[in-house]
DNA sequence: CTGAATCCTTCAGGATACTG
DNA sequence: CAGTATCCTGAAGGATTCAG
């Protein structure tokens, strides 16, 4: 993020910053997924890797990596054979989560109000295509 | 997002979905950024671009749609010259906004935090890629 | 079982120029 | 002023394979 000195009037760009960072460590498309699903206890990469469903192996490797270099999760691995790691929330990332789950409650409330806008939305897209056409009589 | 009839026993993979749309909605580079700018009150599109700093007019204009194809945004055109257009929140908007403002206010409290475990994360890192590279001598 | 490494495709997003 | 159109690049992410 750019920082410079801020001359702007608003100060908007302040607030808006930080959350830039959140996202960082939010937004992958998998990143919540993995918080969520983790958040219950321990668990196992496999267990993640089959809960999470889509995910490939690279990009749960790629995002554990991550939570945990972020110090979201704890990575337990167990010497033995077969090999057994476990990733579990910090304090911190527990603390993220109750607030994910406001972010997810609200996406329930309002999934069908969303999708109702965009329906309008594109039908009225449609019509007003449809419109020009009829202003562009062919060639 | 697959959807199947979810037979895998943790029903967490339920929750995470509706999380994977709230971040389609929010989690663009710039859609939160918008939202925190626009919260305050009606704001024009030069006014987003200035505030934002950083956004390119393609990318505000992109977000701006996608954000009022969900229902999160209220266009608004006065025909007048110059041509202005005015953005405000919708209500449900505004209540996705004070979820938002947790999840910053989190990311303020835990900044340092996150750049600690960062930090010693990669120096522990390098210190077992240092490690490697005395086991294996020059070939 | 738990990864790391490699290759390849897609696309978000930046720069720029044009229009009503 | 408020966009739209076009081109282009880097990075995200999928598939596959190798390794401890």
């Amino acid at each position: 993020m750019s920082r410079r000195h801020t001359n702007v009037s608003e100060q908007v760009i302040n607030e808006a910053c930080p959350v830039t960072e959140v996202l960082d460590h939010v937004a992958g498309k998998w990143s919540i997924g993995i918080l969520v699903a983790a958040a219950l206890g321990p668990v196992r990469f496999t267990e993640l890797e089959r809960s999470i469903e889509g995910i490939s192996r690279r990009m749960l490797t790629l995002n554990l990596r991550k939570l945990e270099r972020d110090g979201l999760l704890v990575r337990t691995v167990h010497p033995t054979v077969p090999p057994k790691v476990e990733y579990s929330l910090t304090p911190m990332a527990q603390e993220l989560h109750t607030y994910l789950t406001g972010l997810v409650d609200w996406a329930q409330r309002h999934r069908t109000a969303i999708a109702d806008a965009r329906a309008s939305y594109d039908t009225a897209a449609a019509a007003k295509s449809a419109d020009c056409q009829n202003q562009q009589p062919g060639r």
